[in-house]
DNA sequence: AAAAACTGTTTCCTAGGCAAACAAATTTGA
DNA sequence: TCAAATTTGTTTGCCTAGGAAACAGTTTTT
């Protein structure tokens, strides 16, 4: 079966778990799936923007993910936003909320549409987004440059960008 | 600015958004992250996951991850799951509970350790497992045949790995 | 033998997201 | 034109997933 009858030397003499005793547990197949590894990425990088970003500005993927696309689209409607960033109008209401309340965006009337709100950045939104969007920019560079190169994140952007063929769109990470 | 004013053949005269009226939104900076590239792969996946496994077997992604290191790694303690998972070991219990309450997994007593469970699988897990772990490639080789080459696939899951060399373990999609 | 550490568990809290219902406003269509 | 359908933002209710802290029982360490 296994060897551990005769080694023994660790303290302790436990049930065998499986193989040996302290071994690294073994995944299965899960190391074949894409999946797997595209789950452990994001995971990855999103704990490395937390730890590096969120103590200097406080915010998190998803929000200024949220302040990219109305910089980007200045005067974009609640819905419009909601179905950029793939989630039901319901939801963003209260990351609409958050990003009010802090002064970096506001809503604005649509005067020829009442019923809309166009969303634009505050002059402080417009700072804060520069702000961390260089952070961000620091933040990938330095999770990703020890260990892959500029053409090897380029290979892999354009394979993820393959496989989101006809995905609808996400919040950030 | 732009030339709308001009053209306007579309019936609404709304204020322009940004640029073109019904333009797809611009998401900034994103596209350049890898961040997001990662998220919104990993959500597709996982929502592919969810329509073509979940309606036949009635399991998600994790709950099968779960299955598959136990059954890999047979009396795993709970702790060691939890850490194999990457969570913390007050989240594993209910999924646990979970998986229990199916019949797929039996918490038996430690005969050497009186705080541990030794996670197993049931014949019925066992049996459940093989059934989910063929749904689950044919659902990964169905969203990624049309998009990738078996290559490209090798080469995306070699790169995500060296991207997440030292990071804690995650769960699965 | 006493103190420290570990295991599973429960309770409480948070974040995030969907569905349904709603009022106000706009568009459609008969 | 005017009623019906649709759209927009919002609230409420519910669910899932997860961490923090406290806990009792059980080792392990000192």
């Amino acid at each position: 079966m296994n060897d551990r009858r005769i080694v023994r030397l660790a303290s302790k003499d436990r049930e065998p778990r499986d193989a040996s005793d302290s071994a690294p547990v073994s995944y299965g197949v899960l190391p074949q799936l894409l999946g797997f590894h595209l789950r452990r990425s994001q995971t990855a990088v999103f704990s490395h923007f937390m730890e590096f970003v969120s103590p200097e500005e406080s915010i998190t993927p998803g929000l200024f993910g949220m302040l990219e696309v109305i910089a980007a689209n200045e005067g974009l409607a609640q819905s419009e936003l909601a179905k950029a960033m793939g989630v039901d109008r319901s939801t963003i209401v209260k990351a609409i909320d958050q990003l009010e309340a802090r002064r970096l965006i506001a809503r604005r009337p649509s005067s020829d549409d009442k019923r809309r709100h166009r969303l634009c950045l505050t002059p402080a939104g417009k700072a804060a987004r520069a702000r961390i969007r260089e952070l961000i920019l620091n933040h990938e560079a330095l999770l990703v440059r020890s260990r892959l190169s500029t053409e090897e994140v380029q290979t892999l952007i354009g394979l993820l960008e393959r496989l989101c063929q006809g995905a609808q769109p996400a919040s950030f990470p």
